[in-house]
DNA sequence: AACGCGGGGCA
DNA sequence: TGCCCAGCGTT
């Protein structure tokens, strides 16, 4: 198919067929098109929509969010995942209160060197807020171009994305780039989707290279595959006169900058029951005045590239044994002021600590 | 250029 | 269970 009939047909669908409201949509502020299309980074539509509401009443602008302290934030962003979004999130809005004088950058070459802005998000923004000529590239585009072009280089490849790219802008309406991008991406989320899309109502179906040659279901082609780690967390909730012991963690894996309590990690399966605990306890720390309180069920969460398995095991000291005194001991009732893992969360909603 | 990073929804 | 989602930073 042309280029040029490609991008008509679409800006027709759009313009007829679309009817798929969000709360940001139409917006012209930059703080808010920024904000979400940081939510929106490897997350659905639906699951980022009350953060984005949440996050626009709480922060209406970029000034309020950069004031905000981290653990707030941190706690408005719990359940949401990639983590490093959020903390990217605070450097660029207190970069842009006070390096900037809170004005959001208004072209694609600045707004790119912002952490946490990539080639995508830096097009929606420039498209979405300043009506540039930026071509966004995410995963519908990938989907709805290699469909329709039948493009079967690896998405997941540099040559695919450099492919991919040079297309994308191809193919954009560039007087009408905002509009255009909206267009794609709401065509590939509802259209073209990824498993079962609706080709018997496409307007594209005629002029769909994958439709043609039956490679609907082959395409998107990826190459990598995705290698899957099995941890075991053993998490103990050590208690000592209303406090309890958390930790945020700071290395470089998951879950970073987000609390936890006291980890035992392990590479394969510890079957803990009281007299291990204790046992464990007393050659751990040394001491006799630990309780073991109680001992969860296993509980598990899959990632996407790692699974999690664990328990809970609470321990009751009557002293604090000196190995532990730098670590940080946090009144009970402050716990729901933190952001934690949502595998430690499922634990905390049923129990009572 | 390759790899690691969450949580949810769907077939 | 496996795949994908309005991708990005690090090494």
């Amino acid at each position: 198919m042309l280029k040029s009939k490609f991008t008509s047909l679409l800006m027709q669908w759009h313009k007829k067929s679309n009817r798929r409201e969000m709360p940001w949509k139409g917006e012209k502020d930059p703080y808010k098109i920024w904000l979400s299309e940081i939510i929106l980074q490897q997350t659905r539509v639906e699951q980022g929509w009350n953060y984005y509401e949440r996050f626009i009443k709480k922060y209406p602008t970029i000034q309020q969010l950069a004031k905000a302290k981290d653990e707030e934030v941190f706690k408005l962003w719990e359940g949401l995942g990639y983590y490093n979004r959020c903390k990217n999130l605070l450097i660029t809005a207190r970069f842009i209160s006070k390096e900037l004088n809170g004005k959001f950058p208004n072209n694609y070459d600045k707004i790119i060197l912002l952490k946490g802005i990539g080639p995508y998000t830096a097009a929606a923004i420039s498209s979405f807020a300043f009506n540039l000529p930026y071509a966004v590239v995410d995963g519908n585009v990938f989907r709805v171009l290699s469909r329709v072009f039948g493009i079967e280089t690896a998405i997941d490849s540099n040559e695919g994305k450099k492919e991919f790219t040079k297309l994308a802008d191809e193919v954009l309406d560039k007087k009408n780039a905002g509009e255009y991008n909206q267009a794609i991406m709401d065509f590939g989320a509802t259209i073209c989707k990824p498993v079962s899309p609706s080709c018997s109502s496409c307007v594209l179906q005629k002029n769909c290279n994958a439709f043609k040659e039956g490679k609907v279901n082959l395409l998107p082609f990826k190459e990598k595959v995705l290698q899957k780690k099995h941890r075991w967390f053993y998490y103990f909730l050590m208690q000592h006169d209303n406090k309890i012991l958390v930790h945020k963690r700071n290395q470089k894996d998951i879950w970073e900058n987000l609390f936890e309590f006291y980890l035992f990690e392990s590479s394969e399966q510890i079957k803990w029951n009281n007299q291990l605990v204790q046992e464990w306890l007393n050659e751990q720390f040394a001491i006799k005045s630990a309780e073991v309180v109680s001992v969860s069920a296993i509980l598990a969460q899959q990632l996407t590239h790692q699974k999690i398995t664990g328990q809970f095991i609470k321990v009751n000291f009557k002293k604090v044994p000196t190995s532990l005194q730098h670590y940080k001991w946090l009144v009970i009732k402050k716990l729901n002021g933190l952001a934690f893992p949502k595998f430690i969360n499922q634990f905390l909603e049923k129990e009572i600590v």
